[in-house]
DNA sequence: TCCAAATTTAGAATGATTATAAAATAAAAG
DNA sequence: CTTTTATTTTATAATCATTCTAAATTTGGA
């Protein structure tokens, strides 16, 4: 099953309706590697539907991250929320400079998580493992 | 060398000055096992500085998570941010339900953290390893 | 004691997110 | 294919955490 199907399928389990303006939502998540934020996705999804409204995409992120398929990762130095729909334990790294977010490949995630599982005794439903600081890329910018 | 003063001497290493307030603020985050938000810090200090403004505790929460002495570890399902003048590598669980957040001892997270440093090419200011979902005390309440 | 720089403060401004209510849409039933 | 009813979307207003601003205060040093 790709990942859009994971977020559609969770949609349609609780009963909720697949409408266009959702459909078009998860697919931009499951498809993107940028861990967009609302704004994001509005901007990205506007052309394409050019009736679409801020207010469905902050509700769609809402019952997606309430259904556990999509992380809420929190800012990247930004003040603005980063959304991940992929759910597979990973490590995330923000940039405060540039505001990024990027995947790191990691071999300790894995128990991590199913250490956390094991051991918290706490109904999960979500991971937040990121790292901030300065990017390569940004290291080496003049910072003006 | 005691957690208080891992914050104050990141103070003055910046040259930047021990204020009252900025004393309260750190020992208040380096005893706290709550991981607080500005609103608790404030709350919680004003009885003793009455003059306190919220302005200055964000103004101090924002220099001591730049200096990477005190992690910003995003909301708990309040929208609101908690601190954590734990600096050493742990996982943290936030309660979506209470929203309280808490420690989880582990055996992974060092590794982990050790595994980011050492691949990523990031200059590392903060860490923010949790996971969110609900704790067992707010499993059993009738949720009403 | 006096000065210059840093800090605090109160309050206003910003801006992300949430709430609201009306209009549009979708599924179900006939 | 219509009607019905619940769900969803939309635009907009409201909320509220956080940041900004400028004046007043405090600090440490000369």
């Amino acid at each position: 099953m790709d990942r859009t199907e994971t977020l559609t399928q969770a949609l349609r389990q609780k009963g909720l309706r697949l409408t266009p303006q959702r459909l078009a939502i998860c697919r931009l998540l499951a498809t993107s590697e940028q861990h967009p934020t609302a704004q994001m996705i509005y901007e990205q999804l506007r052309p394409q539907y050019p009736s679409l409204s801020l207010a469905t995409v902050y509700n769609t992120l809402d019952i997606l991250v309430n259904l556990g398929v999509v992380n809420a990762l929190g800012s990247a130095g930004d003040d603005v929320v980063h959304y991940d729909a992929d759910t597979d334990p990973h490590v995330n790294l923000a940039c405060t400079v540039c505001h990024r977010v990027i995947d790191l490949p990691s071999q300790h995630v894995r128990a991590l998580e199913e250490e956390v599982t094991a051991t918290s005794g706490y109904r999960l439903l979500g991971a937040r493992v990121l790292y901030y600081g300065i990017c390569p890329d940004c290291q080496q910018q003049p910072e003006e």
